[in-house]
RNA sequence: GGGGGAGUGGCGAAAUGGCAGACGCGCAUGCCUUAGGAGCAUGUGCCUUAACAGGCGUGUGGGUUCGAAUCCCACCUUCCCCA
């Protein structure tokens, strides 16, 4: 730093105590948090009279360190949304707190060996402090904290409710296991398929699991008639659940395993006369019981090497499909013909059925399979024109059935009920729908999570923990140890209990529950955030709950979204709520990223407490929303923020300029045109501030602030109207930049906060002039611009746009062919040569 | 592999069928200043032109329309989420 640039900041630091003039956000930023924590303003009575409630709500943190920028971002339009509400005359609710139990956590503890607990607590100490420095109008007295017992204590209680009605169940599941460590692991903890702190390679193992059964739910989760939402997000929800009807069919095996078929699932019934193969998931139990002598060894290498590769790799069409045979055949019902049975680890066993028909004529994955292992391919289904000939790729549109039997020239679409009629009426099979979506797996093999309220007794089996018995405790030390495996099987104290049953020794289910169950919930946990007794209050739920608007990252469509409105449905059918949906209106905000990339902590880092300190806090969350739309994220860059700093610096300095200088009236057309400014900008802001379009609403208030300074620079305003302009910029800039609207409505006389004062009105009678700019096009293209009184007719409109100078050149030798006159924008003549 | 976005000046962007580039950054020139990493004013898509004016222009190729950044079809690039 130059001398003068020390001498200059070293001046301004010294001023800033008394020089008034200077706008130094430091000097009153700190102040206002303070007095608005103090006066409890953002705090919300359940109850106002004469006010609507207003459910606010923006996803809450993890609290894995610092509060980045990417949190500014979401944070700051959030919470100016929640402050414009709040200035539309709405009782708004604005909860804040931690979604504090997880993965990170455990990782600080396996790196560095400290306590998850001491490393989440601190870190959500100082995110508490962040917030506060963003000036954010958060309710504290509401705030949570998941890792609290009294919050993950109604997460077990949810839990038992949910295994009392058939909602929880467990049952076996795949599982990534190290066989060296003999622990179970995250899939986060596997990298490039070994283990993370062993190198070992990693196998999938069937172990049991925990499971919450949203797959009961699949159908009413489609439909999303009662809530707002962006279209993309309930496009990613259809397409998650992904129903598809379709219709199963078995095909015995008897010959080769006595009583047993296999059951295969398909939507394309129509092509089943094309079956000449199918296709068993390497983990389908029919594996052993039909390979054949013969074939043992290779099948069970290659069962064996399937158990080492990922989804992505055995689903990737990248890769070549492979497949083995069993040796065994099974019989196709529609035509009794003997087709082998083979093996492919592109069949996962979790989907469907776990078999597939192999059809190579009409899907093309099967047409390849079937080139390369010499199997027969067999059209079913004739494309128009089709001469008999061997196809060149599978045909996947509809047709004709041939080689059908009786269902010969039928067209495909009739073929498709008549064979599944057949089908049905000879018990082989029936119309079936299935759904991508499968049911919620929600334990977890770790440690910093809620533990699941279950005690496994050897004489009663899986036993509940009595409600009375909640909270089960995490315990008080969870040091992670090297050996991989979660501290709470190793934990005496944690691990024997008794049995809740029968009273004799029993061990503790050491899986904790998935983090999303906490988020599933915590909004009505904010809304009612104190009842020991129960979950929460009825009352106060009835006077909150469904959230009016939701705020959060569209990355969290098909997971938290999904489970929380499986949450309320299933709280709804237990009795809990008398409401269907959780959140009514969801608006996304998109991501910050940095050079291209997603902000981390670790790899892209960007922390805001250097920019807070030297720019302040308004400036930057304006910064942020002025980035670009905030449904779309952006990209940060230090370079555009001087143009916020020299803003909010030309607010400072209007809003205190001396009025006294301007007369009690002014001339007439000045009055006017700053009349209409002032409509205009409010009737442009209030509608971009609902629709979280806080670029343009900035880009508004900018051209008023240069409106109001050019009107008192000239001087033809009165003081009475200027003032008032300064009072709408301040009270429209308020949501955005809170702090600096407060000091200077206190500077500027008001009594009481800005931030309880109501938005400007605006009539939009007043926001038009008397004349406008018609664009006149020849074809399409702009040949001139015409000033006409307001109110013109359209006859009148296109005889002026005809008699402008540079629209006669262009109408010179041409014929007319069209006239096109838009109301208020432009007039379009559309010519031809004359001959 | 599946799903969802996004491509517009040197840069962030605005405009959702009607004047492409509002607002801001940056840059240029000028004013003010002992000074400027301050402030103010003016200008700034590219090409041709002394000027008037004209041509081109919203990732690429096609289409619909009097008129397309915007709607439709195909493709390319890129980001995010899930497995």
């Amino acid at each position: 730093m130059t001398t003068t640039g020390k001498s200059r900041s070293g001046s301004d630091r010294g001023e800033a105590g008394n020089d008034s003039k200077r706008y130094t956000p430091a000097n009153i930023e700190k102040k206002w948090q303070a007095k608005w924590e103090k006066d409890g303003i953002y705090n919300a009575a359940d109850h106002v009279e004469g006010k609507e409630n207003f459910f606010s709500l923006v996803m809450f943190p993890y609290p894995s360190g610092d509060i980045h920028m990417g949190h500014w971002f979401q944070y700051s339009g959030s919470d100016a949304y929640a402050r414009f509400k709040r200035m539309q005359g709405y009782n708004v609710m604005h909860p804040q707190g931690f979604d504090s139990f997880g993965l990170p956590a455990e990782n600080a503890a396996i790196e560095h060996g400290e306590d998850p607990r001491e490393w989440t607590y601190l870190n959500i100490e100082n995110s508490r402090r962040q917030f506060r420095e963003m000036g954010g109008s958060y309710d504290w007295t509401r705030e949570l904290v998941t890792s609290d017992p009294e919050y993950y204590k109604w997460n077990q209680y949810f839990f038992l409710q949910f295994l009392k009605n058939g909602l929880a169940y467990r049952k076996d599941g795949q599982v990534n296991w190290c066989p060296k460590d003999q622990t179970t692991l995250a899939n986060e903890q596997v990298k490039d398929g070994v283990c993370e702190r062993c190198g070992t390679i990693v196998v999938k193992r069937a172990l049991p699991q925990w499971y919450f059964a949203i797959t009961k739910y699949a159908d009413e989760l489609l439909n999303f008639d009662q809530i707002d939402w962006p279209e993309k997000i309930k496009t990613m929800q259809t397409n998650w659940i992904g129903r598809s009807t379709g219709t199963t069919i078995g095909f015995d095996v008897s010959e080769f395993a006595s009583g047993e078929q296999i059951d295969t699932f398909t939507t394309r019934i129509d092509t089943v006369y094309g079956v000449t193969f199918v296709v068993l998931a390497p983990e389908h139990p029919l594996v052993r019981k039909l390979t054949q002598p013969s074939q043992k060894e290779a099948v069970e290498a290659y069962v064996a090497n399937a158990a080492l590769q990922t989804e992505i790799d055995r689903t990737s069409t990248e890769r070549e499909k492979t497949g083995i045979a069993t040796g065994a055949y099974c019989i196709n019902p529609l035509n009794g013909e003997r087709v082998p049975v083979l093996i492919g680890d592109y069949v996962l066993a979790t989907y469907g059925t776990g078999a597939v028909m192999g059809v190579p004529a009409h899907d093309q994955r099967d047409f390849i399979f079937a080139k390369k292992y010499d199997l027969e391919i067999r059209v079913v289904i004739s494309p128009p024109d089709w001469g008999g000939g061997e196809l060149d790729e599978a045909w996947i549109p509809a047709g004709t059935q041939v080689n059908s039997g009786e269902f010969d020239g039928l067209p495909s679409r009739e073929g498709f009920d008549a064979i599944a009629d057949k089908i049905e009426a000879n018990k082989w099979g029936e119309r079936t729908i299935t759904y991508h979506l499968r049911d919620w797996l929600i334990s977890r093999q770790r440690f910093w999570g809620t533990p699941i309220p279950i005690v496994y007794c050897d004489d009663c089996g899986t036993v509940a923990v009595p409600e009375k018995d909640l909270p089960v405790l995490l315990p008080d030390s969870l040091k992670f140890e090297a050996d991989g495996k979660s501290p709470l099987t190793k934990d005496p104290n944690f691990l024997n209990t008794t049995c809740p049953d029968c009273g004799k020794a029993a061990k503790r289910e050491t899986d904790t529950l998935d983090t999303f169950v906490c988020s599933s919930w915590y909004h009505l946990r904010f809304a009612s955030p104190n009842p020991s007794e129960d979950p929460f209050d009825d009352d106060q739920i009835r006077a909150w709950a469904p959230v009016t608007a939701y705020q959060g990252g569209s990355e969290h469509a098909v997971m938290h979204l999904l489970y929380s409105r499986f949450f309320n449905m299933a709280l709804r059918d237990l009795g809990y709520v008398d409401f269907d949906e959780p959140y009514t209106k969801l608006t996304n905000q998109g991501m910050l990223i940095k050079d291209g990339k997603k902000i981390s902590k670790r790899s892209n880092p960007l922390p805001p407490d250097p920019v807070v300190e030297k720019h302040g806090a308004d400036t930057l969350r304006c910064y942020l929303m002025f980035l670009g739309p905030w449904d779309q994220g952006g990209d940060w860059s230090d370079s555009g923020i001087n143009g916020i700093t020299r803003w909010l610096g030309r607010i400072w300095d209007v809003a205190q300029r001396d009025e006294s200088v301007l007369g009690s009236s002014g001339s007439d057309e000045a009055e006017r045109d700053l009349e209409r400014a002032s409509h205009l900008t409010t009737q442009r802001v209030l509608a971009d501030m609902e629709l979280f379009k806080f670029n343009t609403s900035i880009a508004a208030l900018m051209e008023f602030t240069t409106k109001l300074m050019r009107s008192h620079d000239s001087g033809d305003v009165s003081a009475a109207s200027w003032r008032a302009g300064v009072d709408r910029l301040l009270l429209h800039t308020a949501p955005l930049a809170p702090h600096i609207a407060e000091e200077l409505w206190e500077r500027t006389g008001h009594s009481g906060s800005i931030h309880l004062a109501l938005n400007p009105e605006f009539d939009e009678s007043l926001t038009t002039s008397d004349t406008i700019t018609l664009a006149i096009q020849v074809q399409g293209k702009l040949r001139d611009q015409i000033e006409v009184p307001a109110g013109i007719d359209e006859a009148s409109a296109i005889a002026a746009a005809k008699s402008a100078e540079n629209v006669i050149r262009h109408l010179e030798g041409m014929a007319i062919v069209k006239e096109i006159y838009v109301p208020g924008r432009l007039v379009n003549i559309v010519v031809r040569p004359a001959n």
